[in-house]
DNA sequence: TATTGTTATACTCTATAACTATA
DNA sequence: TATAGTTATAGAGTATAACAATA
């Protein structure tokens, strides 16, 4: 940041894609890292965060269009996260196409650990803004992002009708 | 935006990444659009931005970094616009093995007709935010993502000793 | 010896199409 | 008829390796 005497300021980034793109670069370089233990990756790694731990209802569809990723993809991923032991996939009661993605034991723990690395990764991507310009920035990111949902409805809000408090 | 009545908030989005990456798809969405006339597309324009105007020097290698991108892709990107008579290949009389990528008049206008689309986009793309906290997010995006500037060192710094105001 | 740029090749990732089962 | 999931195939995008020219 201090202006290092080699770097006069060589027009930085003017451009908002490629603030993006470069930010978005650097988060991956570190993800990947931080989510080598896991099946897939960083998009294994969201697809664990986005799986149900009992509560809510994660149909591979569902976390297929929160991700933005093809259906055909999430059979993949999903099926490395089952071998791995992480995921197990279950018979939706309410829907028997439907299969929905359970976090086990051992997904929850370590979930749990990469959640900590990818943590520490964000606090590495966002190094170069202050403490209270970092929060300002996680909060107007995820505001921004929320914009538009992937999902026009949530497959949750269609079937939990009957069966209170969860699917 | 405005709470619709069949979307109650579905936890939305709760992970750094998953926002990023959400953002930039939906950023990906308008711009391949707005950069279809481009070959190459969002990339494309990218390359374009980067391109010399004749006041700083942009050789594939220092544009391929700042991007990001291979130095191999750089060539067929280059190749694609120089096609289309958006940019000139120059040789560098400071370094006869680099080429400058250099804008050309038609360059020039499509560059701005495609920046005003740009432009547009990002407005959709934030459009879930302030006008205020739309600017305030722009500003910490750019700052965020200078933090490591993917090249340690601009080429401009290395050649442009003996060519003062340029390289 | 290292770097710029090009080309050809191989690989990875993702999307497309076709199918079954269920709604 | 539409959707969830799976599978196989094809395609786009990307990286790897080798080369020539120059530093």
């Amino acid at each position: 940041m201090s202006e290092t005497a080699g770097e006069r300021a060589t027009e930085t980034v003017d451009d908002f894609g490629q603030a993006l793109g470069s930010l978005l670069r650097r988060y991956l370089d570190g993800a990947r890292d931080a989510a080598d233990a896991l099946p897939g990756g960083p998009r294994g790694f969201q697809v664990l965060v986005n799986a149900s731990s009992g509560t809510d209802c994660s149909n591979q569809a569902t976390i297929a269009h929160r991700l933005g990723i093809d259906r055909t993809v999430m059979t993949y991923l999903v099926d490395d996260l089952e071998k791995a032991g992480l995921v197990e996939r279950r018979p939706d009661p309410a829907d028997r196409r439907a299969r929905q993605v359970v976090r086990t034991a051992a997904g929850e723990a370590t979930l749990d650990d990469v959640r900590r690395r990818m943590a520490a990764v964000e606090d590495v991507v966002l190094g170069s803004l202050s403490a209270d310009d970092a929060v300002a920035f996680r909060r107007l990111l995820v505001a921004a992002a929320v914009g538009a949902p992937p999902t026009g409805h949530s497959m949750c809000d269609v079937v939990g009708d009957d069966l209170a408090g969860g699917c």
